[in-house]
DNA sequence: TGGATAAATACAAACGATTGCATTCAACAG
DNA sequence: CTGTTGAATGCAATCGTTTGTATTTATCCA
């Protein structure tokens, strides 16, 4: 299409420049190849582009899915963050190259495809991966995780501060009059252990001694949380509040509650976590953390292009605040 | 990377038709220099091939979402077929470009990154967009979309039953004795129309006249379901019984419903559309229509590759089925 | 006017693969 | 031993950009 170099009567080098918007070339030269290109409808040829300059222009995103769970892609909360990602990247003229398989190990990536085949890679949670995530950082791959600050890691990191979070909802519970609340959420996984955390600083500043009974280890999947309620109702474990670590496992907990005759919010108060739209609509409507996935999703990209660039970067904390709703949770 | 030439000691020719597969080359020698590249772990250069054969081996996925509602994505179903479709793709080694943005015109892909930068489009949904996506057609891009074959299209279609589904759901009620269904679902998108066939259809067999205040637009996204109920309770329409065209709906519409002290389902039974997994274990849970996404998505990706190699496709119409639950639609 | 200097542009070599055509090689028949 | 043939391989051009370097053109001063 360089073509478009004779009607303009310059070089291809010319022309290419002129593009690029290289000060060697004059102003005008510039303008009128641009005018050129535009009447024209000319359109550079990407992979030409991109095979010069040793680029793909693509960010593979890599969903970490719990490979355990037999739902793929059960939580709204990766739905949203694509989007938000996808709609980040268009602007950056990148694309987006989605890697969906569940993933035992994340070093297996750096032979496959999806390695040489992209400029970065975000991957969106961090599983039970810590260490494969540390691994992979050292094959100098530009890489940024949605997840938690673990303490010794050496990838960058994005994420929500799940401390405040577990801290916010707990302590939303206690200060309604609350003292028995179960914790529900997987604490082998980083966030739903930070989480469990800020549960437990709540407990302790109104010095309420932890009870181990209280936390269960459930996916965010929704698939076992009744399962998990109904086991503790069977076992006379009394409880009058519940946070849990994801607002699908929340949901569930509720349902089988109410099948078990218990009143929400009356006899257990239910704080969620993600803020998905079911929460405010379902009934009774989800008190709730809510997370700025949108937010999120443009700091990865930024973070991304930043290493890309050749620039350190550090980790980014977002905030998270408490979306109280009057059912579930009470007031 | 051909200094793998080097040490076999041959061309590059050779060791490229040899990687190809190329009958012309001695099979001895491409299992050398197959051997060999294993060995030295080399890997083709994508971005290099692809220019060279003038292709990108990359699909684009357009969420065709309403530009109307304020959520992007409030839909479960556009993940579940995202992540079929991904998965699909990444077994015929074609990348999946992800455009989010909601498309008021899909004809605009045509000047864009999209078109150029993409094999073949894979449109979910059809929207409103019926005439521009046979305008799209005209431009030759190999294209596949996600929607009901409406009467006059020249694309080509892979698609759930949506009249079977509409009539099996509301068959479904009508064989529980319910007499007054609603319609929840915007009859003038594609979809929820042909399902509202299957409404019609299920009444006539049964002589029962259709009254048409029980059909309400409402789009797929919960967020008016609830209003919608409201309003017709408030006008003193009587129903026993709601078809809805998603699952968000119907439990948007179980949760009004509730909140104005009716049963579900002995005053009103509901039935959804989705089967998201949600459905089953909300409370009351969830009598739905199953759509197979996962098949969707595979036969999607075939049609569409089938188009890329230059053969002919025809739609493709997937089998539909009711999920019988037991709360909200009753048995 | 000539020559030095700077600004603008052109030339040509890459990037890593594919592929039509030319060439080599081996086998075999005459 | 030569010529023919077919199989196996090598040569070299090509895809559309970018960019280091060479070259041209313009500017200005002596």
């Amino acid at each position: 299409m360089e073509e478009l170099a004779k009607v303009a009567g310059v070089s291809v080098s010319t022309v290419s420049r002129a593009l690029a918007g290289n000060p060697l070339i004059n102003a005008k030269t510039r303008a009128r190849i641009a005018d050129l290109a535009a009447k024209h409808n000319y359109q550079i040829n990407e992979n030409a582009r991109n095979f010069r300059l040793q680029k793909t222009n693509v960010i593979a995103v890599v969903l970490m899915l719990d490979a355990k769970s037999e739902q793929h892609t059960s939580d709204m909360f990766f739905l949203e963050m694509l989007g938000a990602i996808a709609d980040a990247l268009s602007v950056q003229n990148y694309d987006l190259l989605l890697v969906n398989s569940p993933m035992t190990n994340v070093l297996d990536i750096h032979n496959s495809r999806i390695f040489r085949q992209s400029d970065g890679i975000i991957f969106i949670g961090q599983g039970n991966q810590h260490d494969h995530l540390n691994a992979f950082y050292e094959l100098e791959k530009p890489m940024v995780v949605w997840g938690s600050n673990l303490p010794d890691r050496r990838y960058c990191t994005v994420g929500a501060d799940n401390v405040v979070g577990g801290y916010l909802s707990t302590k939303h519970l206690l200060n309604l009059g609350r003292k028995d609340i179960v914790f529900m959420g997987d604490i082998n996984m980083p966030e739903p252990k930070q989480r469990f955390e800020g549960y437990l600083k709540a407990l302790k500043e109104k010095s309420i001694r932890f009870d181990k009974h209280l936390q269960i280890d459930v996916p965010f999947e929704m698939s076992h949380a009744s399962e998990a309620i109904n086991d503790l109702l069977q076992q006379n474990v009394s409880f009058d509040g519940a946070v849990c670590c994801s607002d699908l496992i929340a949901l569930s907990a509720i349902s089988a509650l109410t099948e078990s005759g218990l009143r929400i919010p009356e006899d257990v108060a239910v704080v969620g976590y993600d803020d998905i739209a079911l929460a405010s609509y379902s009934s009774p409507s989800l008190t709730t953390v809510r997370q700025n996935i949108v937010q999120g999703g443009r700091i990865l990209v930024q973070k991304l292009m930043a290493q890309i660039n050749g620039d350190t970067v550090t980790d980014s904390v977002l905030k998270t605040e408490l979306i109280v709703r009057r059912s579930s949770g009470a007031w």
